[in-house]
DNA sequence: CGGAACTTTGACACATATCAAAGTGTGTGG
DNA sequence: CCACACACTTTGATATGTGTCAAAGTTCCG
């Protein structure tokens, strides 16, 4: 049916020395410290992690691979072996399950900073597709490696139990929009959580494209693309948005916030 | 505004011996044996692990304690500390976030065989309520504990990461539910769902008592409960299920199998 | 420049929410 | 044990939000 794109995989980069030459390093690490500041992974990432000496011993273990995703094109498939994390180092994702019909349905996006991958851990294999929605870097962390080494790092550990349990809570949460809300409301959480993310990355939270179409946002959101563009173009004729194609300007975010409340009262 | 009712914390036994006379243990574990064939946390729960024999040493350092929660009682409110899993040995939970308002939204519901609280190890405090829906008794797995021990054994620390991503993509499955499908589809699922729970636990798949009311299954499911009892109504005059107030008699399964498929075409 | 993909807007249909009222079951106190 | 109250369920009538179908407008890219 649809042509199966892979990602082109870059092979890691030939080691080079860090610091003075003492100790030659994996260049994925070092190339990695440089955007960890603003990085999901932080508590994760091994080069990110505030590690003792030994401890940073026992991570160069670990080979980070980059890879490099254009858009339209794959990180993983449904059914995939399951063997790696993805840190999302630049770019956007939007995450895929295909229904038995063949239709797609966006399960989630993911953009700079976030990790893709979390739900696969149990089956060991990827029940969703990861399709890049510009061109991306991503950062694989090889699960088989990240787990030994969190053996012999208690709060390595601890802090990956923190992040699979945030990600149950965050789908509660959309669980919850999905269950409850309307589409204005739908709409307005979509676009403040965006705008947080954002911010998160250090980008402007009151100004950004969407790098989705209606169609995909309206898949994760669960109405039709007609309704979010109507909804959309409600939003504006409130004042509260601006939209231009993919163009978003959150104008008056106060207010924005409390069409969410309105459903809940 | 409602009255917090806390559930009744039954005191662990004190030890007797198991197996012969040679080894005492903690009576919780050989109690938890007895079960814990038909459990979910078969690969976690310690007792139902197959441990070699020094791992059951170290095994020993975790008692758990049982405790009795009766109908309408909390197993634990959002903002309680977090410290505990807990295996739902028997009866029947409702787990509810509640909203700005005050009002409930049902979250998931928990039979015997589950887990409970898995959402709660990120934050280090429980996000929702825990609300038995009958009187029913749990094995509280003491958490700092459980990450001791898994430290040291590593199947156990697999096994866990298994469940907890697991759940992730079960809550998938709740998104895609509320986000797609219309009315009968969503009850269809439910009811296809709890049988199978139901027969996963060794009782009839076929014939069961809802232990919720409509409008538990309507927040649950986002609906309105007056929309349950029709769509019920209507399951029941396509000679799908037999519905008499709680009673629930699943007649085609084949065909209810059907309605959730009318959906995805 | 032309075509494809995406977005916007309108008219109408339909599923579900809302409001209302009657029916059923359950537990409590006299 | 009955009677009453209460909580829950069922069913009906109507309102409303969103889906569906259709067509025109915009942007992007070869």
């Amino acid at each position: 049916m649809t042509r199966r794109i892979q990602a082109r995989i870059i092979p890691p980069r030939r080691r080079t020395p860090i610091d003075s030459a003492v100790a030659p390093a994996p260049a994925g690490r070092a190339q990695c410290n440089t955007i960890c500041s603003s990085c999901n992974l932080r508590e994760l990432c091994l080069p990110c992690c505030n590690l003792t000496p030994s401890e940073r011993g026992l991570a160069d273990r670990i080979v980070f691979n980059r890879s490099r995703v254009r858009r339209g094109e794959a990180l993983y498939r449904s059914g995939d072996r399951f063997t790696s994390l993805y840190a999302v180092r630049n770019g956007f994702f939007k995450s895929t399950i295909v229904l038995e019909n063949g239709r797609d349905q966006v399960t989630g996006f993911c953009i700079a900073g976030e990790v893709l991958g979390m739900d696969s851990i149990g089956p060991e294999r990827h029940g969703c597709n990861a399709i890049a929605l510009e061109d991306s870097e991503v950062c694989a962390i090889p699960f088989a490696g990240l787990q030994a080494l969190a053996r012999e790092i208690p709060s390595l550990q601890h802090n990956f139990r923190k992040m699979m349990s945030r990600e149950i809570v965050r789908e509660q949460g959309v669980m919850l929009l999905l269950g409850r809300m309307n589409a204005e409301e739908r709409l307005a959480v979509f676009l403040l959580n965006l705008s947080q993310r954002y911010a998160a990355q250090g980008c402007s939270p009151s100004e950004f494209n969407l790098r989705m179409t209606r169609e995909e946002i309206g898949s994760y959101l669960g109405m039709t693309l007609e309704t979010v563009s109507r909804t959309l173009s409600g939003l504006q004729q409130e004042g509260l948005i601006v939209v231009q194609q993919r163009f978003i300007g959150i104008v008056d975010s106060a207010n924005l916030k409390r069409v969410i409340g309105r459903g809940l009262d």
